[in-house]
DNA sequence: GATGAATGAGATTTCATTCAT
DNA sequence: CATGAATGAAATCTCATTCAT
């Protein structure tokens, strides 16, 4: 991967991720990158295609952090790894997981839901602690994530870690 | 307001909603409404004052929802009424719903945020409820509010119900 | 003629002469003249009916100020009384000046030119006179009013009067 | 510069000059210089930019040829230098007069006026000429000029070699 | 006579994309 | 690999004009 091609990605990813996908034209990333607009076009065929290439790279960045939440075997720790997952997202991803939660407001998309391992991780856990219904215990989990998440993504997360803690004490950790 | 401007704002809305704000032109609007593309400019002059239009039109009828929260004086019925807030909001009402949140993701914008009331109303629950720290616990409940319209509105919400069972249990409700 | 017409066209010779009759939308016109848009179709049918109507209006206008200039027998009181014109034009008849000469410029017009019957006169004075050649002395003459209108119209005539006592003198005015 | 970008600000100063500014579109513009609309905004970013450009542009050629009148040591010579300025205008420049001239009649422009360095030289003649108040004196040429560019721009100049004679004679040159 | 809603054509501008260099 | 000129389609917006009331 070339220099130039990595600034495009690093410049479209932060447009994107504050802008909007639709609204963050060629013209403004090949700016903001330093390149010119045409050579967007020779790296990634197209804007979508562009936008995949984000999608993906990102991806592989965020794999790596999920699989720190399975190594532990204990299940109330398997949960405080999960629910302060938002948290340890690092800086940088930000503008990754930003764009990932604004795409899925729109139909047309091209979301790679990431859900999938964890709501597994979930269900093993409250299997475990003899929750009565760990499926919908599994989801209520994911969507109370997905609260944090843009929580921690959208605002100044204030008080948020006693935000986490009022959280976690309803599953007794 | 004439039948053609109204026919205008509730095309608008629903594709707003349905395929972003950025990525509906105006001419699908007017093609949507059975209207030409001039008269959107003459009630709106703008796109954006479109957008603008939409949201205090659906704004004013949100108030009213919430103004059913309120009514309970038990801090468990408020906190219950709240939590399944978002299963109570009409089909009809969930273009809006969808726009502003999706809205949410760009930075430019122009969000009423209508947490507020909510927010009040949850701390005066909490505080009855005698939890230690209130003002965290509604920022939590705020949060989880945000999943749990999230999923509502974006998923086919297979096994909603129990999962607000679930969600319920850990406030003792 | 109504007291709306009137307005209409008040307006519309105030903003032609300020803006061009080009940029100057019918629906501009419409606003400054507190009138509906239509109310302008319905007295004028055309923009371009509009701006004849201002045309003829102000032209009766001026034919007035003309025929002083015939009023003396003296030819040097004749010549004095051209030159001194364009300060006679009365600031209320400023617009429909500035929008005639503005017009000129404009190859596709419609030029009511008033310069024939002050030609007749010129030639005349300059044949009493003694002249060489009355004619292109005339001719002279009309070009410096021009030059006097510009300045009066445009400008803020600063030391204007000491401009036309200037060129006087080269007529033994 | 390319030879597009000069194929557009040939065309558009002729259908500027001819047809004024407002009422030529740009797409009359990229037709008759044989160029998609598009080009013209990927090089000028605006109608008032491309009309910028033009007068920019045409204001350099302008210069030089003032700079001419100033060799003279003369003041006599000076002065009819002066004069016979409008006449001096190559054809080609024509279409920058005209348009210069049309747009000192519209309010909200930018217009360069070159008059300035011209006024200089002509209190200065007049001065060594010994005239009683040369600088109404400048101001009453600097309006005869005027005068004479908009005869020469505006109609076929018949007998306008004998109109500028009438002219100079009466600064005895 | 007068309004104001509505239209359709066209004006300006943006944008993804192509291509010669 | 990289640039930047160029395009054509579409997007936003303007405007003269019509028409029902």
């Amino acid at each position: 991967m070339t220099e130039k091609k990595e600034q495009i990605l690093d410049a479209a990813l932060k447009l994107f991720a504050e802008q909007g996908y639709a609204s963050t034209s060629t013209a403004k990333i090949a700016k903001a990158a330093g390149v010119s607009e045409g050579l967007i076009f020779r790296h990634f065929e197209n804007k979508e295609g562009l936008l995949r290439a984000i999608m993906n790279h990102g991806k592989a960045q965020i794999d790596q952090l999920y699989k720190q939440a399975s190594t532990f075997s204990n299940p109330k720790d398997v949960l405080a790894s999960i629910l302060s997952f938002p948290f340890l997202i690092p800086k940088d991803q930000h503008p990754y997981w930003k764009l990932s939660y604004s795409l899925k407001w729109q139909s047309d998309i091209y979301l790679n839901d990431m859900s999938e391992p964890i709501r597994t991780l979930l269900i093993d856990a409250f299997t475990k602690l003899a929750y009565q219904n760990p499926e919908a215990e599994a989801e209520a989990v994911l969507l109370i994530l997905d609260g944090i998440a843009t929580a921690v993504l959208l605002k100044k997360p204030e008080h948020s870690v006693s935000i986490l803690k009022a959280i976690m004490q309803k599953y007794g950790i």
